[in-house]
DNA sequence: ATACTTTGTCGAAACGCTTCGATAGTAATA
DNA sequence: TATTACTATCGAAGCGTTTCGACAAAGTAT
């Protein structure tokens, strides 16, 4: 039994089709030059009945565009059970579609040998631009200067390379000064790998809002386990901790949902009741802090809308230049994307 | 300031380098054909100095291998809060990375239109081979026919096509086995979407589960809504109307977590203990399983696995076969991947 | 009518690799 | 020594585009 296989057409066969040059073809397709209407209608109704389409190969190695991007994200952060770097990844893969583009996704280990683990990408000259997602050794990025090619990071910022970040700061004050509204004055932190910076930004948030409040911090309600990463593990030992305090804080700032979710567990399994034992507050807003008991306060974090900024940004980044004053630094700009409280029944 | 551009180096630097052919140096890099093992080192020295990578558009343009894997599940699939497709495509992820290729997400509408939603990595034949994943429209195969090219099903069987699925039957079988060996004689069902395959068939090991232990089918214990899919919301609805059976019956089948942690929710809600009232078992074992109040029994699907598994299988499928063999039909092979019941304290 | 500009189309080079048939050089066989 | 069979390397065609300079044809200003 044979399969059919249909012999896909060039664009030689269209130029014939068409009675044409090659050229032509290739100037009506990319929607440059000069060429009659009535050459265009020509060549356009040819392609279509050849369902003619430029070979992705062909195109390439021709005009040096790949149409691909590549996203680059630490292994550890990606396969976290809690989605944040896996949503920011589908809002790209959302937006380069809309771009027409494909994202070519790696990932790196935590720590970074260059030769040896430089994506292939990279090294094959398979993408147009880069997005990196979240911290990664700084040795990836001395690799990536020699490469000219334009690089997004997304919720991480290093020397001059353009950025879109979250508001972390202002997210957490926010938190914190709800918190304080209801009537709060005795506030803990829980937080973890305060070496990202995104994560110490939520503390100096923490910090500012208690100041602000014209309340001082407490040491002893400052709760942050710095070897580990904001986990489920993590949240565990964490959480011990907290209602290890005597007395126990009236309300906790979590620096992430996954830890926020740890204290809910703990609580529940001690028999207090949230929020009136204890108010809990996350940050980031993952799918699950709707669904938890009670719903959780979180600052919502606009995942996806993070992805696609870049891949935009990226293409600004692309477009305006040409090639050769893509040699020259422009220096960085960076978004900071607003956050929003969103305040559920745990607080 | 200028950013130093390095010029990558092509297959013509380094003949030059080693003194050889251009040809030389495409069979060493390809290990195809004879190089004496002098001139394959001296040919390897010179492209390591160089830092020289075989440029993949140019390597796609003439092998007409383009490297890329095309992934295509449905949006609507892909979106949702629990991870289940998203995981699968992890693994497709993982394991293209060890075969050095890399995958081309794309999603496509519920209600296929053929010309207008076909992938962009067919039209320009960017892919060498296709994984689909869950269930499509019937009419994007139509298109598939035509394109010659490998394609596995990843939970999903359709016709003549080779495909990876879970065993439903099996794990739900003994899911209910277990309820069974625990005393349980009242079991519930909660499903929707029976017109999956994989769902119809967790049904269908339900009822053989419960037949052969010599009891009988209770209509009013089987609770599908046919028209939602098996979601947050659609499972509100179906907890809302489990509950208000009465006597409530003593455990429940839930075709998969989704459902079932809704049950947990509602059961919370109304006092009820879990799993002394009413014990409760979900399918899939999403990430939340192990963090649910309490704590989810399950049916493990291997969804990384069946990613890889996928791949593996793909591979297969492409190096086997010479062009001009593809041409025949080989028939279908399906893999069964097993499932694992985890039990936990729900039950 | 002449010179100059603009418009629309074309031919050919180039992109960097793979691959296949050709060809020397060497070893084995008659 | 002449023939055959490998072995190792090479040259060149070809993959399907884009792009740039050339060039007629048509239009405009002198």
């Amino acid at each position: 039994m044979f399969r059919t296989v249909t012999k896909c057409s060039t664009i030689k066969d269209v130029a014939a089709e068409a009675d044409v040059a090659i050229s032509t073809v290739s100037l009506v397709t990319n929607r440059k030059g000069y060429v009659s209407p009535k050459t265009t209608t020509r060549v356009l109704q040819a392609a279509r009945k050849l369902s003619y389409s430029p070979r992705r190969a062909a195109r390439n190695l021709s005009s040096g565009r790949t149409g691909n991007i590549g996203f680059v994200v630490r292994s550890d952060h990606f396969t976290r059970s809690e989605t944040f770097y896996s949503r920011i990844f589908l809002g790209t893969e959302f937006e380069a579609d809309n771009q027409r583009w494909y994202i070519l996704l790696t990932t790196i280990p935590k720590e970074y040998v260059p030769i040896e683990h430089t994506p292939r990408f990279l090294r094959e000259r398979n993408v147009d631009g880069i997005i990196v997602a979240g911290k990664v050794d700084p040795a990836f990025f001395t690799e990536l200067e020699g490469a000219g090619i334009p690089v997004i990071l997304i919720d991480f910022e290093m020397d001059a390379y353009s950025a879109v970040v979250i508001d972390n700061l202002g997210g957490a004050r926010a938190a914190v000064e709800h918190l304080l509204d209801r009537g709060h004055s005795d506030i803990a932190f829980l937080g973890a790998d305060m070496s990202h910076p995104s994560l110490s930004e939520r503390f100096e948030g923490f910090q500012l809002a208690i100041h602000a409040a014209g309340e001082s911090l407490n040491p002893a309600r400052i709760i942050i386990e710095d070897k580990g990463e904001p986990v489920y593990k993590t949240g565990m030992v964490l959480s011990e901790r907290l209602f290890s305090c005597y007395p126990t804080p009236t309300a906790v700032f979590c620096i992430n949902d996954a830890l926020a979710f740890c204290v809910l567990d703990q609580a529940a399994r001690r028999g207090l009741h949230v929020p009136d034992d204890i108010a809990v507050v996350g940050f980031d807003d993952v799918p699950r802090a709707e669904q938890s008991h009670p719903p959780l306060t979180t600052v919502r974090v606009y995942k996806e809308q993070m992805g696609e900024l870049a891949i935009r940004y990226l293409k600004e980044q692309m477009s305006d230049l040409s090639p050769s004053q893509l040699l020259y630094d422009r220096g960085s700009h960076t978004v900071k994307v607003p956050t929003e409280l969103i305040v559920r029944a745990s607080s």
